[in-house]
DNA sequence: CAGTTGATCCAA
DNA sequence: TGGATCAACTGC
């Protein structure tokens, strides 16, 4: 079942920590490839030094962010990798979260093949499946041709994970400080990044 | 550990 | 228009 539109919209660290535990979903040619969110990093409009749209800086680029909650923010980053966002604030404020890291879920042959070419996998090469924003984006096939896609579609969203298989059940959610932002000057210290603790597709 | 990689951004 | 920068990842 996936969420209403309006459970992406809110204060943004709040629903980075709510994403925590539920299953992102990318239909790829009718197949669905899938996994539970891990890991978020929260972004937090103009006045957050670490974020694209950090002063209200609105290009071509960061458009979306400006745009209405519970679309898909994708950027290329260094050249090779994808970063897969969602837009959490009303129209005007942009504000994202980024998905930083995923427990492989469905189609988790599809994601071998796509990430090293061959489904039968080792088991070094499971755990590095999903567990990095660049990683994921290219397991689940998520590409700029995916950019502003609202997740209430039918080719990607969020399906609801229920309280008695959440992963919160076996997992405490930490905070602590953004990876990649060392740019970012007071803003690189505060705890905007959750994940479930010692869960092993968290990155490192 | 260094090399990769190209879109994006802003200063000229 | 050019050069710096970058919400990573890979393979030595």
């Amino acid at each position: 079942m996936k969420w209403p539109i309006n459970w992406y919209e809110g204060d943004t660290l709040d629903v980075a920590k709510r994403l925590l535990g539920h299953r992102l979903v990318h239909v790829v040619d009718g197949k669905r490839r899938s996994g539970l969110i891990v890991e978020t990093e929260a972004y937090k409009g103009p006045d957050d030094k670490a974020a694209h749209s950090y002063g209200g800086r609105r290009t071509e680029r960061t458009e979306i962010m400006f745009g209405p909650p519970g679309h898909a923010y994708i950027y290329l980053i260094y050249g090779m990798y994808h970063c897969f966002n969602i837009i959490t604030a009303p129209e005007g404020t942009p504000q994202g979260v980024l998905i930083r890291a995923l427990e492989p879920d469905e189609g988790i042959e599809d994601m071998a093949s796509a990430r090293f070419g061959k489904t039968d996998i080792t088991k070094q090469q499971y755990k590095n499946l999903t567990s990095g924003p660049g990683k994921l984006c290219r397991a689940l096939a998520i590409t700029m041709e995916q950019k502003g896609l609202s997740m209430q579609s039918d080719e990607l969203f969020m399906e609801i994970v229920p309280d008695e298989t959440h992963l919160s059940q076996r997992y405490e959610i930490t905070a602590g400080p953004r990876i990649g932002i060392d740019y970012a000057e007071e803003a690189v210290h505060y705890p905007w990044r959750f994940y479930f603790q010692g869960h092993p597709f968290v990155s490192k």
